[in-house]
DNA sequence: GCACGAGTTTGCAGTCACTGCATTCTTATA
DNA sequence: TATAAGAATGCAGTGACTGCAAACTCGTGC
């Protein structure tokens, strides 16, 4: 029944005390500092009881850092997997950059957020962590995409260290990437900061900028 | 005066309180797992009030982490900066490592503490941010081989970028080593690992695993 | 020996994040 | 409209951590 942007008043009512809180809490951080801001301001502004705060998100940090980021769409793994490009590092990337743009709707609220994960090294930590926690699930794909080419665990006996070492460095990527990326002030293209990043990991390992393909 | 161990009765006081501390904390957490452990049972156990406990350790996790790794020696600095191999990452994760290992007297504790740090989340998540806080401090020292390699700012205009981006990926390495050494059971070498490891980056990021010298 | 001062340990009171549980609304539905 | 399913809230409690002031201990000069 009823539309679909809402069905039922419940579900309405909490997504609009969702986003209150939210936003204040934001407000509150970005004004105060983070650490400086109490759940019970947060509450207070947000016009909810502590409890109620805490089954929302659970923690303070939660509030903060929004929804976890979700995983890739099964149609860009599937890219990754069975389309693969010149560089893992590079796809890899591509594929999560891909799924973390565009998962706020507003884009203010965005950007606030990432000021202060990146202005609060206990932020970037969680959020790093966060990222951290679905490395299992990543490495299971790229192994995926090792076998879709034809490399199996009997040629390749460390192949799954391989693909975990991947992981790991693409983790490092990601770091740096999104560091660089919560400096710049203009919302810049991600996907050209993503480009100078594979440039330089290029650069770094081995092959000169122009030998191409490689893995 | 007296000995060169001991410098003073209250030294010697200190340093053998935070032992006892550290031993007991670290038994516990063994025990009973980390977060079922209360910074009261651990001062009960190492005979301390929790204040004591506090101004010595600064945190629950800091009592098991331990003192944060010593910078790499003067020495090894300079070997990093002035005799490059043939691969920066592999340079520079040894010379990480080589300041790592032997940091702890007593092989039995360092032990228990990696397996605690390992199967606490929490705790490895910590230990990640440590290293962390030291990126600014190592990203200046590969801009400084870089420099003694004859590369200039001018000349490559995101040679600093290119330092960091050498800080992110290596950090996503030792991750990886970190992991597969807390993983082994016995004291297996660390070079070893680290071998395996260079290895796996080589063939991830580019030239063949014969191609050799890079950078 | 001893007194005095710097350095330490401790108790205590308080803050803050977070949890479990019982109670009181609200919304959905028969 | 009664009633049940679903929230929201209050409250009491735990556990990490901090500041402060009082008590204590070691090192020194006498």
């Amino acid at each position: 029944m009823s539309s679909d942007t809402s069905d039922g008043l419940r579900e309405r009512k909490r997504a609009a005390a969702r986003a209150t809180i939210e936003r204040a809490a934001v407000e509150l951080a970005l004004e105060h500092g983070y650490d400086h801001v109490t759940v019970d301001m947060i509450c207070e502004a947000g016009m909810v009881s502590q409890r109620t705060f805490f089954n929302y998100f659970g923690s303070k940090e939660g509030v903060i850092l929004g929804q976890t980021p979700p995983l890739p769409t099964e149609e860009a793994a599937d890219r990754f997997v069975n389309k693969p490009g010149s560089n893992v590092l590079g796809d890899f990337v591509a594929m999560i950059a891909g799924s973390v743009v565009g998962t706020e709707p507003d884009p203010q609220l965005f950007r606030a957020r990432r000021m202060l994960i990146q202005r609060t090294p206990e932020l970037f930590t969680k959020e790093l962590a966060r990222l951290g926690e679905m490395e299992d699930h990543f490495s299971r794909m790229v192994l995926a995409r090792f076998h879709a080419a034809g490399r199996t665990s009997i040629a390749v006996p460390d192949l799954e260290d391989e693909a975990r070492m991947v992981i790991a460095l693409a983790t490092g990527v990601m770091h740096h990437t999104l560091r660089k990326w919560f400096e710049t002030d203009d919302p810049a293209e991600p996907q050209q900061l993503l480009g100078a990043s594979i440039d330089l990991i290029r650069r770094i390992t081995g092959d000169g900028p122009s030998t191409g393909t490689s893995e």
